[in-house]
RNA sequence: GCGGGUGUAGUUUAAUGGUAGAAUGAGAGCUUCCCAAGCUCUAGACGCGGGUUCGAUUCCCGUCACCCGCUCCA
């Protein structure tokens, strides 16, 4: 393994097609990429996974897709526009930033004195002591916004959500009545959330606009730590499931103070993405209990009353609300780096080269099988289109006829490719193929009529 | 956003104040070809924009992107 293994499956992306820098012809958009052929399909799979095991492989959680573009009063509700809208300064010495409101905090309490949020002249940096020499206060606001009608004025402007989960809570009165649903039940999201990062980067871990599986779990008050572990432990499960190392995950118990604004407590999954930087663990998903905080809210600003009520006991209570939220591009680059490897394979030369195999769970590679006619002659191609069609109405199959054998066979390593079909010259004869696997190297001889059949019992699930 | 570093084919790289060479990969073809074999041919790069200069990929400035740092978390 390279020292970089990050780098190294970045120009791997790039070079099969997994990943693109976005607007790459204009030189760029910082922090963006364009997921290619290769890697809508992994993105796909990775969502398809989520949703079986999370919404339609459960009794319990039902599916929903909700608007990018909300009510505005929604992030007032949800805290989303006060909590990230603070003024931010910058030690024109140091370079250090500070929250303005954060600096006039301390100040008082450590002198006394109280000053100003726009005047910070007294206020040494707490950082290299210099006094005052800030840059004027500057509003951050996490969330991306836009203007919606003829005339961009303050009435049209709408905020792009900054996660899908809102999306739900407000539905959630909608689901319980046309679904049927009583606690404990979920609702189950994937779609494009947008934030003004502050830091993008390495890579797709973190991006202004991303994509995000939530799922929020309504239950009944005094269950929700209970729940809240069994989802922990689920979760962290679906990661192992589709071939994550459980020694390359860890949780993270998020500290009491640093809590985001709607959390009770909060647990992640971290994985061992060992960046460049340096830093080994990096977020996948976070573990979330909500608590009502978000329905008693949306039922404060709305003026709906959303609460639930229980027919058994003839009275009304607030969900308590867990979720686990993952990000898609997270678990795919995790997946990517958990499946890389280069083994030693001999070679036609007799000699012994590197053979890179993306070592992907059949569930998740992009591509299922490969259709490798051994030569372009003795019409090979025509008898070995037929097999690739046939197989095509299942899954997603490739058809490579260019070059040596082994190389072709190589090129389906590296994208993690777990079938290998051969058509050889016996084919023309004996009517058979060989299916050669990715992971344990094994050949098998299999009528060309059976092949559908005889990948259908490998490939259960994908 | 601020500071530091980097920027040559898809990838890895060489050289140069007189507009670029290689390897590998890619495409076409030959070879009954089962693990990146061999041979032939083809396409392909100085991130972008200014400035200095007779002339810039090379020097300067700006910009963009990436990497590294600074209370970000899917």
């Amino acid at each position: 393994m390279p020292a970089d293994r990050i780098e190294t499956v970045v120009s791997l992306c790039k070079r099969r097609g997994f990943v693109f820098p976005s607007g790459e012809i204009y030189g760029g958009t910082r922090s963006a990429w364009d997921y290619g052929p290769l890697g809508v399909e992994l993105k796909e799979n990775v969502k398809r996974q989520w949703w079986r095991s999370m919404v339609t492989g459960r009794d319990d959680v039902v599916g929903l897709d909700s608007s990018v573009i909300l009510p505005r009063e929604v992030w007032i509700a949800s805290g989303h526009v006060q909590a990230f809208h603070d003024p931010l300064v910058e030690c024109q010495s140091c370079h250090k930033r500070y929250r303005a409101d954060q600096l006039v905090e301390d100040y008082a309490e450590r002198t006394g004195k109280d000053v100003l949020e726009d005047d910070l002249s007294a206020v040494p940096c707490p950082n290299c002591g210099t006094r005052g020499q800030y840059t004027e206060p500057r509003e951050f606001n996490m969330m991306l916004k836009t203007y919606l009608g003829p005339v961009e004025s303050e009435d049209g402007l709408y905020y792009l959500r900054p996660e899908t989960a809102q999306g739900i809570f407000i539905n959630f009165q909608n689901v319980v009545m046309s679904a049927r649903k009583k606690p404990p039940f979920g609702i189950g999201q994937i779609g494009k959330s947008f934030r003004n990062e502050i830091t993008p980067g390495n890579f797709i871990f973190r991006t202004r606009e991303f994509e995000q599986m939530e799922m929020e779990f309504f239950v009944e008050p005094g269950t929700d730590e209970q729940w809240h572990q069994y989802w922990i432990d689920t979760r962290t499960d679906w990661y192992v499931d589709l071939g994550i190392n459980r020694d390359n995950l860890r949780h993270y118990e998020h500290p009491k103070e640093k809590l985001s604004h709607y959390s009770k407590r909060t647990v992640d999954v971290e994985y061992r993405f060992g960046f460049s930087s340096g830093q080994q663990w990096g977020e996948l998903e976070g573990i979330a209990n909500r608590t009502d905080f978000d329905l008693t809210t949306h039922s404060n600003h709305s003026g709906v009353d959303l609460s639930y009520y229980d027919q058994a006991t003839d009275s009304r209570y607030r969900p308590y609300v867990i979720e686990p939220a993952a990000g898609v591009g997270r678990p795919m680059m995790a997946f990517l780096l958990e499946a890389y490897a280069e083994d030693e394979a001999p070679n036609a030369k007799g000699g012994v080269d590197r053979r890179v195999v993306l070592r992907l769970d059949k569930r998740l590679a992009p591509v299922k099988a490969a259709v490798l006619p051994l030569s372009r002659n003795a019409d090979l191609s025509p008898k070995a289109r037929d097999v690739a069609a046939a197989l095509r109405r299942h899954w997603n199959v490739d058809f490579d006829d260019a070059g040596a054998i082994g190389r072709r066979y190589r090129r389906q390593d590296e994208i993690g490719t777990p079938f290998c079909v051969t058509v050889d010259f016996d084919s023309l004869t004996d009517h058979a193929v060989t299916v050669r696997e990715r992971d344990t190297m094994a050949q098998q001889r299999v009528a060309m009529d059976q092949v559908e059949s005889y990948l259908a019992a490998r490939l259960i699930g994908c």
